[in-house]
DNA sequence: CGATATCTATTCAAATTTGAATATAAAACA
DNA sequence: TGTTTTATATTCAAATTTGAATAGATATCG
C-alpha cells in the first residue's frame, strides 16, 4: 500500500515529464512503471490526487482541448511554480526515505536533480539505515520467544531488510559517483 | 501501511494468546511488538478490527467485568471457532505471502501451526519467490532509461528485494527444519 | 451495417486508516 | 486535600484507498 506522498510524487512527476497531462495517461505511466511489484495504484488514489493537487494549487487545468484523441474528453494539467516546490521536497525526502516504496518513486525521478544534490541525499540515507541497523540489531531475543518482539527470526527479518536497504543504497550512490546516467543540467551529447 | 489481513491476524492473534483480552490491551501487544519498525498501527484501526471481527461473528464480547483493574471500563472479547478458523486461514496466508509486514506477522504467531505446516508453507513461500525473481531479472533495462520501469537501478531495487527476502525464508525454514522453537503440540520440557 | 469488443477516461460508494480528542480512575505530589 | 500527572481505554471526524461501475468513441468481425 502506497502513502499518499509517494502518490503525489507519482503524479507530479508523470505530469513534469509529460509537461502537459491528464488522468488517464498519468494512471498508465504508473501501472507502466510498476512492473507488478513496485506500485499498486488504484484509479481512485490518482484521481484523488489531481483533485487535491489542483485544489492546493499544485496543478491547473487549462483547456487545450486538441480533440485529436479517441474516447470520452480529457482534463489537462500543468504544474504549478508551487508544485515544482512540492514536488522538489517530495523527491528529496522520498531519496531519503528508508522505505522502499518511497524509494523506488525517488529514484524513478532523481535525474531531475542535479547529481550532487542525488548523492547528499543517498548519503544522508546511508546514516539513517545505519542507525536503523544499530537499533534493531541491539534488541534482545530469547530462543523461547516470550513475546513476538523477542523472537530472533521477527528481528532477523528486519535486521535482513534494512542490512539490504543499506546495500541497496551503497550500490545506486557507486553509481551515481562513477558518472553514470544523466543529471539535471548536464548536457546530453 | 499495514492491510487490513495483517492487522485482523495481529488482533486475533493477540486475543487467542491471552484468551480473553479487550482493545487497550491488542494495542499495546501490537505496538510493544513493533520495535518502531515493523508495525504502526493505530487505535483506531484495532477498534475498528475488533468492531468488524464482531460483527462478523469471529469474536464475541463476554461481560466478565471483573473490576481488577484501574481505569475506565473495558469491553472484554474472546475469539469463536469461527474466528480460530478464520485466524489459521489468515496466519497460513501470511507465511506464504511475498510482503514482508505480512511476513512478520506470520511469523509471530507461527509456533500456533504444527511444524511439519510451517515448513510447507516456507517452502511454497520460497517457490513464489524464486519465481519473482525469475521475472524481475527478465526484465529489461536501458543504461538510458526513457522510462523509469527501464531505469537499471528501480529494477535493481526490486531484485536486492526479492532476493532478500529468499535468504529469509531459507534461513527461517532452515532453523525451523532444524528442529528450533516449539510448535503446536509439542510438548515443552 | 449492427453487434460487441476494446481502449480511453472518470466517478462514486463503501471500506479503511489516520490523527486527534475524549474520558475514567488511581497515583503522586505539594 | 486538592491538583496534576500517569496509565488506561475508547471514540470520532476527516482523509485516503479500494473495487466496481459508468461512459464515450472507435475498431473489429461476420
Amino acid at each position: 500500500m502506497l502513502t499518499i506522498s509517494t502518490v503525489r510524487l507519482l503524479v507530479l512527476g508523470s505530469i513534469l515529464r509529460r509537461g502537459i497531462s491528464h488522468g488517464y495517461a498519468v494512471l498508465s505511466d504508473i501501472t507502466s512503471w510498476h512492473a507488478d511489484t513496485w506500485t499498486n495504484v488504484k484509479p481512485g488514489s490518482v484521481y484523488h490526487a489531481l483533485n487535491k493537487l489542483e485544489s492546493q494549487g499544485m496543478i491547473k487545468s487549462i483547456n487545450s482541448e486538441v480533440n485529436v484523441k479517441l474516447g470520452p474528453s480529457r482534463k489537462e494539467y500543468t504544474v504549478t511554480k508551487k508544485g515544482e516546490t512540492e514536488f522538489e521536497a517530495l523527491l528529496e525526502s522520498a531519496l531519503v526515505s528508508i522505505d522502499i516504496q518511497q524509494l523506488s518513486a525517488g529514484v524513478a525521478f532523481m535525474d531531475m536533480l542535479p547529481r550532487q544534490k542525488v548523492i547528499a541525499l543517498l548519503q544522508q540515507r546511508r546514516i539513517e539505515i545505519e542507525r536503523s541497523i544499530g537499533f534493531l540489531k541491539s534488541l534482545p531475543t530469547e530462543e523461547r520467544p516470550s513475546e513476538p518482539s523477542m523472537h530472533p527470526e521477527l528481528v532477523g527479518i528486519w535486521v535482513g531488510y534494512v542490512e539490504n536497504e543499506l546495500a541497496t543504497t551503497e550500490r545506486i550512490l557507486a553509481h551515481v559517483q562513477a558518472g553514470k546516467y544523466v543529471f539535471k543540467s548536464e548536457e546530453e551529447k
